[in-house]
DNA sequence: ATCATACTGTACGGTAGCGTTCAAAATAAA
DNA sequence: TTTATTTTGAACGCTACCGTACAGTATGAT
């Protein structure tokens, strides 16, 4: 048997490892703009200055690709609220901070237009579905509840259940904006915007 | 001039009324299972009951056809709004009462399909969203703004602007309900889920 | 009875888009 | 240099579906 380096290297041209992440950049921003009927692959190869088959060569098939494209999306939500973590300071400004990096998540463009898109496109996918409703709201859900629990014990506030606490804060956190944002009435949130929706989420909520 | 009717009888073979309505809730809930582009004339023609040829001499377009239907959802949301006008009793009994009739509404399965699907398939039609948006949320938002003013001028609460109560309280009663039938991590509310919800948000917003 | 129109079923043309094939060029390892 | 593999562009078959045409039948007004 021939020596052979840790990371079996083949013979022959390898693949360029830059045009998978054009594709998915491309496949990911068509989908969110069309839905996945409306996008085509051949716009999706354009957009990623790649060819046809270069994806049917990576990709069996559109699903398939639709498919990477939002498991991707599903992890990189995850490591996104789980970032939330890095927490200093007294409780209020902790929950701030909480609050803070969840509305800047939900109300950028992108995200919006995944909730868009997202659950009418996988309607007919339970498993996708379940996945990303753990990863997503889920989770965020049960961070915030963990991070109340904290603020219980330490006699800052009170309630009864701790995931309920959590839905009530997001929501008033929330307010009507998602709403605005995902009917196109609203075009985006400003920094103060979030500032603003934050102080008076807490505000009522406290 | 020969003598007419008041509405104009043309000669020949009269429209089937009935047909009308058939394709609309055809059409209607074809849309909302497979999305615009997915659902085929054919299959709204079969659902219901008629030619598809009767379809076209009806609607230029499958398009026309769309925006018919969605028109027909925008004025019965405004109009269900409005029938939650019929309030008795003191404040907090008006205040479920709306709270009660807009739950039942947003959580039956036919809304929940229309948020999904909605959405995503007018993004590129602004009027029409702004149209839906206006008849659907933000006329509840408006109403429940009204109907708080009152609470206000009665004493029972106090709040800087009722616009912002109306957004905070119907976030705290829907929560994270909506979420999770959106995604179909749930898949119903029951009556009693609907009165708990109430009761929780009515209580943390006072 | 006649006429005008509605409705149906079938068939059709046209188009869009998926997924494949093929030959040629590019790229790196052996 | 040879060899294995990727990438590309163009062409292709295939299917699905839109919207139309047509011929025949149904239905009601005159």
């Amino acid at each position: 048997m021939a020596e052979r380096h840790a990371q079996s290297a083949k013979a022959g041209r390898p693949r360029d490892p830059s045009k998978h992440s054009a594709i998915m950049h491309s496949a990911l921003h068509t989908f969110l703009e069309r839905g996945f009927n409306a996008a085509t692959i051949e716009q999706i190869a354009a957009r990623a200055g790649v060819s046809k088959v270069t994806i049917y060569n990576r990709f069996t098939d559109k699903e398939t690709l639709f498919e990477a494209v939002i498991k991707e999306q599903t992890e990189q939500i995850a490591e996104a609220t789980m970032s939330e973590a890095a927490l200093k300071g007294d409780f209020e400004a902790q929950l701030n901070a909480f609050g803070h990096g969840l509305l800047t998540f939900l109300f950028a463009s992108d995200h919006v237009a995944l909730d868009r898109m997202l659950p009418q496109e996988i309607a007919h996918l339970p498993d996708m579905a379940h996945r990303f409703f753990d990863a997503g709201p889920g989770q965020s859900r049960t961070q915030l509840a963990a991070l109340l629990e904290r603020g219980r014990a330490i006699g800052w506030i009170d309630f009864d259940n701790a995931i309920d606490a959590a839905e009530d804060l997001m929501a008033l956190w929330k307010g009507f904006a998602d709403v605005e944002l995902k009917f196109g009435v609203r075009h985006g949130m400003s920094g103060a915007d979030i500032n603003r929706r934050l102080k008076r989420g807490t505000a009522v909520f406290l």
